[in-house]
DNA sequence: AATGCAATATACCCGATAGTAGATTTTTTG
DNA sequence: CAAAAAATCTACTATCGGGTATATTGCATT
């Protein structure tokens, strides 16, 4: 048995599909430093020569993978916004009452936004990114909006959900469950899930005893 | 009666008083301008050029009122923070239950966040001031959120606000009543008072049927 | 082995804008 | 009216950071 190598994966040596899946990795990678520096820092206190930095690359190298800094913060946002899409089709694939398909929905909004991605979804203002990135930014974001709004109706349609004003409605749950982004601290207390599930609750019976 | 001038107070002498009269109205016509387009378009999107233009002044006249552009963005946010500090003030002085003087103080709050210094407050994040700005910015935040703390927990103690968690409750409904200094247009279906109403209405009954 | 492409680096350019120096005009006051 | 003070301008400097031109290295495919 002459050609069959020990070496199974750890070949330095790399199949077409192996290196594409490096050089995806390498562009995630990009975006998750970044994504971190923008919440931390804010964008514009952040230049790209810190985040090379932070990988032990230099900026070229960014652009290898990124066009250039509006880019990099549209991608940012456009995980954070896919991931809340995908909270959207979970839960609309629920069985179960308006309310509790709302409920679920919600819960997963909450938490998308006190993670990074969803961070950044929440602290990017349209005026960071270029005109047309505005534009595609608004277009997601909206979705997300018809979204909730969507459940919000089914949930009147089927008498499980109160308001007077859907649109109000989703503004004010959408307003309660962005602010995390600004304020939750992953090593405090509550987890994620938690501190959603709480306000989720808060939000479903109001504060005044019933 | 030789002396008594006819003009009242259209001389164009001015007397001590008047003259720094003026001097503080040209100042906060500074920040009007200045709050107005950091608003419409960010911070960073404007040069103190900008600001100084759209007053038909040149960028020095600002310095001359205004130390510098951190000076400036900490003042907008300060006017804002003691419209929201008087809110709070306001509401601690009125009679009834904790439930009532909550509802007072969270509707002055949302429309405080609906007006120019109050939506700058919000869209503010900590990194666009200096550290030391960002202390006191930081710093009044925390006074009003401990305001709001504090009318909670006085709800909770003659039963008129039910909550298991006081924090998350404040955070929810602080999240709920800043959002919309990003969304509420003046130009819109509602009126602040009205939105600010149907807000704290949603938030106090919660979306379930009761 | 030779050619070519992917990855990365160094060193540079250029535009925007915060902030300043110094002159000038206007107003107040002695 | 003269001198001082306040208000404002023109023109400049300095810095920062996005973006690029170009060189280098090394694997990969024939």
């Amino acid at each position: 048995m002459t050609g069959t190598p020990a070496q199974k994966d750890k070949s330095p040596f790399q199949t077409a599909a192996q290196r594409k899946a490096t050089r995806e990795a390498k562009r995630e990678a990009v975006l998750l430093a970044a994504v971190r520096m923008f919440n931390e820092r804010g964008f514009h206190a952040t230049s790209l020569d810190d985040v090379a930095t932070s990988l032990g690359v230099s900026k070229p190298t960014i652009y290898h993978y990124l066009g250039n800094k509006d880019q990099v913060l549209l991608e940012c946002v456009s995980i954070g916004l896919s991931q809340l899409q995908d909270a959207a089709e979970a839960a609309r694939a629920r069985p179960g009452k308006g309310i509790d398909r709302l409920r679920f929905f919600l819960e997963r909004y909450a938490q998308v936004n006190m993670e990074d991605f969803g961070r950044c979804v929440i602290r990017t203002g349209e005026q960071l990114l270029s005109p047309e990135s505005a534009a595609r930014f608004r277009e997601k974001k909206r979705a997300i909006d018809d979204a909730l709004r969507a459940l919000i109706e089914e949930g009147i349609a089927d008498g499980s959900v109160a308001t007077q004003d859907p649109r109000l409605l989703g503004f004010t749950l959408a307003g309660a469950l962005n602010w995390p982004a600004r304020w939750f601290d992953p090593t405090g207390p509550l987890t994620r899930e938690e501190a959603a599930r709480r306000m989720v609750d808060i939000l479903c019976t109001g504060f005044a005893p019933r």
